[in-house]
DNA sequence: TAACTCAGTGCATACGCATACATTGGCGGC
DNA sequence: GCCGCCAATGTATGCGTATGCACTGAGTTA
């Protein structure tokens, strides 16, 4: 392995300067950083980030914490985060909470990641008071916990959902039923307030049998979507706590001979790429998941840096995209 | 931070014994191991990756290389090594190739990977060789390249494209198009050949024009069966170099109104998950996915340890999954 | 011209862990 | 009862980089 020192002897000058010279340190004259820099060009060197990470006690890289790495929805949240990450030249690693190596904080430190991104929160989750403890800088993605203040970036649905719903009661549907996701998880909890409050302005109450709650993937979507039809006097729409849960939904249907939106209308949350496929057309709310994604990973980095700043909170909002799985409701 | 010399004073021994005492070095009593082990866990101690990397100078996390991370095959990929990976202890670090941060053999040796997965190499890559002349371990994953040998973990397509073939001319299909994969990779060329060998076997050529070419996304399905529907004359039949690229092509045949598999069949190869749903039932060659994420992952930490045994070669076999994409052709 | 400044560089060291080597003490063999 | 051996532990050091501080020499000021 080629270090600084190779570079140092080869530029003829010392150690330290290599250091300061390749990280562009004012403090080195210019004659001498290109000769530094040519020294390690033809050396073929580059720094340690291993030996940067333990000199600095902080490394470059950031962990994304989640549970469901096969869920539809990550890769959509992967991709713009790993672009983002290493365009501000750091790298992410997956951490799964289900870790065998341990508990995530501890994790983190042994790891010295410099900060971690939430994807998976839920609401009484403690690992957010427990990453505060040990002093590790994190972001809630998406979801939130109460318990601990930080940096945030969420979707506000009321908008989406407001121009969800009118679409739907203009279309006729009273018997409404629902698959939201689940009652820890703020993201759940939210979509269903805001499905509620909009129906109240309708003057429609949703059935408490027509009400079904499950993780955001695919098998709640199916199971809750059978469970539903299977009823003598099934609901007319069935609104889905995201898009997954809704494709699940819509194959249920398919499965059952049950058609979309002939016999039955089915809502998604989050418009991913899949949703807009022409087999699938859902109607769906719909927000900026790639830039939400950016977003997150620029604020891990910035509050590694300013570890005492104020947090920031950044809500995106979302609307409502017609396509094909609601209809009016069988006569 | 707390570090094994606060373990060590507190438990009454020197650092080093720490050190030992807590990997199992059989070299230390086990009663002095009982007593570091209760410092440290009175101490809330984790060991620090990052001074034990640049300590025995190699790291545990392993690189996954891939192109394109928003493609469905990768969650499916990713999943299953990082659980592997998690089980031994390692982390799995996400690269592009389009890395910012330079080239990819660079910011391996920059960032001490203990070693890479290479999902998405090609034929002409120079990153093998590169890899090999910096002493980088790594793996193939599903593809190789055929310049430097190295563990590979891929997929022999040559059974479960020979029964797909069958069913295909017992159903009567002679006209058969082809959106095969890209031709500098040896995914691409060996379902190629496979699927002309066979065909070959059945007295069956495909007509130059019927066959399409290009990387194994939904585009290039959407695209290449656009162009092959819009013939006059189109196949009856569409083999896609993958299951992305074969979703692809089923959702332009949505767009176009034509009916599958009644006006055109349509043949996959992966069995993503997504194959299975009751709205695709798509008609595909299968393999153990999982298993070989799996496996790959333990080859590439296997050969950290032993640089220089002799590579492994693991090939997964196929076969063919009859669904609902491939009919009769129209008469 | 002497004292002073400051840009530019080197020296020493720290970061946390692992390991080669040195040291200690207890025990068995003769 | 002396030597030697081995188990158990400590000492010293290295991994590659970053940084506080010391130093040098050229330019500036009085």
């Amino acid at each position: 392995m080629i270090t600084s020192h190779d570079v140092a002897r080869l530029a003829g000058v010392s150690q330290p300067t290599v250091s300061r010279a390749l990280r562009d340190d004012p403090k080195v004259s210019d004659a001498t950083k290109q000769r530094v820099r040519e020294a390690a060009q033809a050396l073929g060197y580059s720094p340690s980030a291993i030996g940067r990470a333990l000199s600095v006690g902080r490394s470059t890289r950031v962990g994304l914490v989640v549970t469901d790495l096969e869920n539809q929805f990550y890769p959509h949240v992967i991709a713009p985060m790993h672009q983002e990450l290493q365009r501000l030249g750091h790298e992410l690693v997956l951490i799964t909470e289900s870790s065998e190596s341990g508990p995530v904080a501890e994790h983190v430190i042994a790891h010295g990641l410099c900060g971690v991104i939430l994807a998976t929160t839920t609401l009484d989750s403690i690992l957010p008071s427990r990453l505060r403890d040990r002093g590790v800088p994190f972001v809630y993605f998406n979801r939130t916990a109460q318990s601990v203040a930080a940096d945030s970036v969420t979707v506000d649905p009321e908008q989406g959902v407001h121009e969800l719903l009118r679409d739907i009661v203009d279309r006729g549907h009273i018997r409404i039923g629902a698959i939201f996701g689940p009652r820890n998880t703020s993201t759940g909890e939210e979509r269903e307030q805001a499905v509620r409050v909009a129906l109240d302005g309708h003057g429609i109450t949703l059935a408490h049998r027509d009400v079904l709650y499950g993780p955001f993937d695919f098998r709640t979507g199916h199971e809750g979507a059978r469970t539903l039809l299977d009823r003598t006097d099934p609901p007319t729409l069935i609104l889905c706590g995201n898009d997954v849960v809704a494709l699940g939904a819509l194959n249920a249907a398919a499965e059952l001979g049950v058609a979309v939106p002939g016999d039955i209308s089915i809502a998604g949350f989050d418009d991913l790429p899949t949703s807009r496929w022409a087999l699938i057309r859902l109607s769906t709310v719909a927000y900026d998941l790639d830039a939400m994604s950016r977003e997150a990973a620029r604020l891990i980095v910035a509050r590694a840096d300013e570890p005492d700043a104020a947090p920031t909170r950044a809500i995106y909002p979302t609307h409502y995209v017609a396509r094909a799985t609601i209809g009016r409701p069988r006569t």
